[in-house]
DNA sequence: AATACGGGGCC
DNA sequence: GGCCCAGTATT
């Protein structure tokens, strides 16, 4: 959960999901559809698949035994070489050099690092090799990497830097070109049963949002007809609701939402694993994206008032 | 080597 | 409103 997300995002989350799911082999035998649940609105998705499928191997083929070693670790999918080496420095106190965020901004600094480059990573791991103690691991790891949450952040206290005197940064703080965000459109389509179930589709396994369940949806609304036509909804009330904008790494998304309602329906949903009615407020979430969920949410927010 | 992959907290 | 986060997998 912590990869690439902030502690204090992660804490909620993370006390749900041990909830849920207590054991590595509670989480093995759980359905991808209950993780992805407990995941829904945390983001980066394929984090939880991997984990599931991570959790599904230590079950069964590791026969329930957490691996001991940093190389064993990164063979599971969805840890690599830094989170492989936080599990077993933590975990077994074992000499293994990391880079997260938060030491890569201290071994920058300290060593008058600032490109972004390969060649620039390349030394930083280095340097971590290097400064990793042979004994008491886990707490040299947790010492660095709560310099660099509480001290050493973007903008630094070097004021209060038990390295400040050793460290090369001068001060500075380095902004990088700022890449354009790419606009992308598309038309979400809340389609309404006449008992107010709304109609969901799951996405692909890959990509954006990778298995979620979310609203059917097309690129403009002179596509909405043909959508329809291929869900086999047919009538139903039409109302416009106001856009959503919704920011990615790497693009921007405007969605417009289109909401139908008292719709009838020719295909039969439940003849199909990827199609599913979720009626709000009644059944337990299934995994959405964020302004999915947000968007349902203001629907049921707006009935009740 | 570059890109895809979310979402929210914080300044 | 921009920046960035306890990175990894894929191409």
């Amino acid at each position: 959960m912590l990869q690439q997300t902030t502690v204090t995002t992660v804490i909620p989350y993370f006390h749900r999901f041990i909830a849920d799911f207590p054991t590595v082999q509670a989480l093995a035998q759980a359905s991808l559809d209950d993780v992805l649940a407990a995941w829904s609105g945390l983001g980066y998705y394929a984090r939880a698949r991997n984990l599931h499928a991570a959790a599904q191997w230590i079950a069964g083929p590791g026969r329930g035994e957490f691996p001991r070693t940093a190389s064993t670790w990164a063979t599971l999918p969805g840890v690599g070489p830094s989170t492989a080496a936080a599990i077993v420095a933590f975990a077994f106190d074992v000499r293994a050099p990391i880079l997260d965020a938060n030491v890569r901004r201290v071994l920058s600094r300290y060593h008058g690092l600032t490109g972004r480059d390969a060649a620039t990573l390349r030394r930083l791991w280095a340097y971590a090799e290097h400064h990793t103690p042979g004994t008491d691991v886990a707490t040299y790891t947790q010492a660095i990497m709560d310099l660099g949450a509480l001290v050493c952040r973007r903008t630094p206290d070097c004021h209060s830097c038990p390295l400040a005197g050793d460290c090369a940064h001068d001060g500075q703080t380095i902004t990088q070109p700022k890449p354009a965000r790419p606009e992308r459109h598309a038309v979400f389509a809340i389609i309404e049963d006449a008992e107010g179930a709304a109609l969901l589709v799951r996405r692909p396994p890959h990509g954006v949002w990778g298995g979620l369940w979310s609203l059917p949806e097309c690129a403009s609304l002179d596509e909405l007809p043909a959508t329809l036509r291929v869900l086999g909804v047919e009538g139903g009330a039409v109302a416009g609701l106001p856009p959503v904008r919704h920011l990615f790494t790497h693009f921007a998304l405007s969605i417009t939402p289109v909401r139908l309602r008292a719709v009838t329906i020719r295909t039969t949903v439940g003849e199909t694993r990827d199609m599913m009615w979720y009626k709000r407020g009644v059944q337990h979430r299934p995994g959405m994206p964020a302004p999915v969920r947000r968007l349902l949410d203001q629907l049921t927010k707006t009935e009740a008032s």
